[in-house]
DNA sequence: TACTTATGTCACCAATAGGTGATAAACACT
DNA sequence: AGTGTTTATCACCTATTGGTGACATAAGTA
């Protein structure tokens, strides 16, 4: 017996399932995690929430696949290529850095799903940051620990303070109105501060060895 | 007409109202503010719902009162007297950070709540980080900025991310297993490490000028 | 066109949540 | 002990939310 897909303009199960998970991103983006409930989904998405149960299993399982969906960390694999790295990766250092303060900043979405890793711990999101872990160590192991040699701990201890400050510091501004530490992280002047931040400590790590 | 105070060991209208409080503490500790609803909060301090509405208006008023209720920045005040600053603060700088690095380890309430500010802009958790700023404020205002001049702004970008860096690590360290930039924050080694880190930045950063 | 099936809607139920009036119990005061 | 007031409980209501079976309709198939 020959299967039957169905592909019509009114009736159509892959755009629907795509419908939902547009809706789950646009949720998340605009009233938070909280507002994902079933109804809600149902009612952004334009369809009826039993959908969502025969399609996905459930909002659990819709909320994993939307996660799974986002390839957050697209972006940084793209910046690698335009550096050269006889530097010891300190050029690439720099250029991944602000990469990453200006791209979180823009990329709401993101940021609550680093917030919402911060929260919860589903397996879909332990999995963004082991990706995330396994991209940045690939860095590491290749790059900077063999410049680094016996002060290779140091220099990730460094990036760790500095991504985790981008990443606190953009979500800061977006939810924030007030400064933080003085700074206004809305401002062009309060982001050039931190630019320049991140690239005098690293130039300072490099200087070191 | 003198006005009466019930005061009894059964019937108290004070320590009802603490212990409301201590039961928003308690969930937010351990199932997170998502699970701050009414008949929870009601259920965790063991007296009946209808109290809330009586004694603080409803649960928005009860949560605003228990944040007013936390002077969470305590202990950075507290470690300002153990040093002296004739270094231009480069010592003070280093024990706050180190200070606020265990302390909020530690201090998983504390933890919650900054996630918090990220996550919903109520006026108690505003309040929370306008206060945080102004104690901030008066150091850099009084110490660092005299003694860094034209390079103040620096100075203030790199603690705004050391500062933030070190929020996001504690909160990353608590609620993932896995590591960050290959270190484990809740290994002795690897908190070792951020800590170093930290010193090193504000030594490099003081030896700058 | 007629039939079959995938796709989608709707009405409905149960569980949870917010909220309140009536009432009981504890307390202060005489 | 008696009385009025404060403190607390309970029953009950409504609204929201999650979830599902019965039904309707668009689309493929012949």
């Amino acid at each position: 017996m020959e299967r039957k897909i169905v592909d019509g303009a009114v009736r159509n199960k892959e755009k629907s399932k795509e419908k939902f998970l547009a809706a789950v991103g646009e949720i998340v983006k605009t009233k938070g995690f909280s507002a994902l409930k079933v109804n809600e989904i149902a009612a952004v998405a334009g369809l009826d929430k039993k959908l969502i149960y025969n399609y996905f299993g459930g909002t659990t399982q819709l909320i994993d696949e939307y996660i799974k969906s986002q390839d957050f960390w697209s972006n940084v694999k793209n910046e690698e290529l335009n550096v050269d790295i006889n530097d010891g990766g300190r050029g690439l250092s720099k250029a991944m850095l602000l990469s990453q303060f200006d791209y979180i900043f823009e990329n709401k979405e993101l940021q609550k799903i680093l917030l919402w890793g911060l929260l919860e711990d589903r397996v879909s999101l332990k999995k963004l940051a082991v990706d995330r872990e396994e991209s940045g160590d690939a860095l590491f192991k290749n790059i900077s620990d063999p410049h680094f040699g016996e002060h290779s701990v140091r220099y990730r201890a460094i990036m760790a303070l500095l991504v985790s400050g981008i990443y606190y510091l953009d979500i800061f501004a977006s939810t924030n109105e007030i400064t933080f530490c003085g700074l206004d992280l809305k401002s062009q002047e309060g982001r050039a501060a931190i630019e320049e931040a991140l690239a005098f400590i690293i130039d300072k790590a490099y200087d070191s060895v």
